[in-house]
DNA sequence: TCAAATCATGTAGTTTTACTAACCAACGTG
DNA sequence: CACGTTGGTTAGTAAAACTACATGATTTGA
């Protein structure tokens, strides 16, 4: 019965099919997900006796999970407590404890940070990284939740000393994106991509002759009017109607976007962001740390 | 020379101790660091085959990395993919591909909310919800970067139906504190927690009667003036200034401890969250996938 | 400079572990 | 009662991990 799909945690797939499972092979799915990080250290014979059942038994369940064998397992548990989270990819419930929920909510985010790390397009951010770093001015727009990371954006790059405006409204948006011209630079970030404001200031600021820098889902309706597409793609997650993780990947690809200039200046920009750091330092409670 | 401090990541402790070893185990070593995941499906055998020395030798480069054997080396490989960061911990320098700049955010992203996910305390974040679900008015305050956080936490809390203002000038912010009484809360959010306008702000808050909510780290001044300390410790970063890193576990923190109040309240919350998502819906472009 | 000591690494052997195979005994079901 | 399912027993094998010892190289010091 090994099915073909993709599992992320085999603690929680082991949870989700126990009742399933033959019932000596339920007393070994139970050690194996209440104390995975001593099963991994464990021979089959350790397992196997401390579940009550026979060696072969506990390879039935290896074989049972889809996996080549006890050594898989145990890599497999590796991992699983390596990323630190049974609750990859689970959504939360109303009838989960406090702790359960931060588990799982943590464990989404996990699981976006790495997707962030295989699918990010380092050209794309380069360019991107470029075009901003020679941009006369940066307009940079986002709606909702995007509207928060705008304004983070705007901030570091104030701070860097470019001339970079986050907008809230996207009215302003719009004239703002009217109003420029070929050398500038507009940085519209979208979750999702589908609200019609953002797009509409991207399809304008484009024909103005601006580049359009795009972050948001490479399916998006956003990601068609890009110039350039750092493309951020994600489940969508439901729960309470908030997609965090995709906020929370969304900061790091802007980090990273940042951190990548900020490199490519060198020297000077590092000097910049020093005066920038000393500027509040006599409003610092010292620490005898 | 099994030098006691821990080590998130095995392959940084390599890079980083590779000249040091003998001349053999650094063959050993540029094998384990150039494909882990291969490594650790390997035999002791094969991987000394391909490093072109002897089994014992690769035994001795476990042993030198303080693991108790190859086993261990394998396990702890395991842990190293599976976190997918490499460079958990490595400081980004000028000199790094974009592509290792990324990698080595999202490294120390990965690491942060490992870090909430094993020290959040449930207990505080619990009262925290309880507070703020029963206040009459919510003061949230952040300075610079957490000043963002804090129109996040106010966005959020509003989409809710609470009374939350979020304030930027820590002037307003004194005001407002002196203007509170019992019943209201003030949301407190720091990095570092050594900002003397926020640690008089809390001060305030607490001395007019209003329930004081501080999320910092727990040995900084400002934690000390809590009545609810939700502490999120954390490494500086110190390159270009910026705690990424830290303001990540700020939010995670945020989107627990709002999902934990909407969970308490119930079924109500839920409909009105969905409410709010309604809201916007005809602002959306429909997608056909 | 040359012997002693230490270090680096290979050879050979032992023990443990994972895995296979074949068989058999309960147990429940039609 | 035949029959499939489940799972234990036994025994054996191959390979993997680990150990002890030996040897050649390198450094050290009188």
């Amino acid at each position: 019965m090994n099915e073909g799909k993709t599992r992320s945690s085999l603690s929680a797939y082991i949870i989700r099919n126990l009742d399933e499972m033959r019932p000596s092979e339920q007393k070994v799915g139970e050690i194996v997900i209440s104390e995975p990080e001593k099963v991994m250290r464990m021979s089959i014979a350790a397992l196997s006796d401390k579940a009550g059942v026979s060696e072969p038994t506990v390879l039935r369940f290896c074989r049972q999970l889809g996996l080549g064998g006890f050594t898989d397992l145990k890599l497999a548990l590796a991992t699983d407590v390596a990323t630190g989270m049974p609750f990859v990819d689970a959504d939360v419930s109303m009838i989960d404890t406090p702790q359960i929920v931060g588990d799982k909510m943590l464990g989404t985010a996990m699981k976006q940070l790495n997707l962030v790390k295989s699918q990010l397009n380092y050209d794309q951010v380069v360019a991107a990284a470029e075009v901003i770093g020679s941009a006369r001015r940066i307009d940079i727009c986002g709606i909702a939740q995007s509207n928060f990371v705008a304004a983070e954006v705007q901030h570091r790059l104030a701070r860097m000393g470019y001339c970079a405006i986050a907008m809230a409204d996207p009215h302003m948006q719009l004239q703002a994106a009217a109003s420029m011209e070929a050398g500038d630079a507009a940085l519209i970030m979208s979750f999702a991509g589908q609200s019609k404001e953002t797009v509409d200031v991207a399809r304008l600021a484009r024909r103005v002759g601006a580049k359009v820098i795009v972050i948001s889902r490479s399916t998006s309706a956003l990601a068609q009017e890009a110039d350039i597409l750092i493309n951020v793609d994600s489940d969508e997650q439901t729960f309470l109607y908030s997609s965090s993780s995709t906020r929370i990947a969304h900061l790091m690809v802007i980090d990273i976007l940042t951190t990548i200039l900020a490199i490519n200046v060198g020297e000077p920009m590092i000097e910049r962001l020093r005066r920038s750091r000393l500027a509040t330092n006599e409003y610092w409670i010292p620490t005898n740390e």
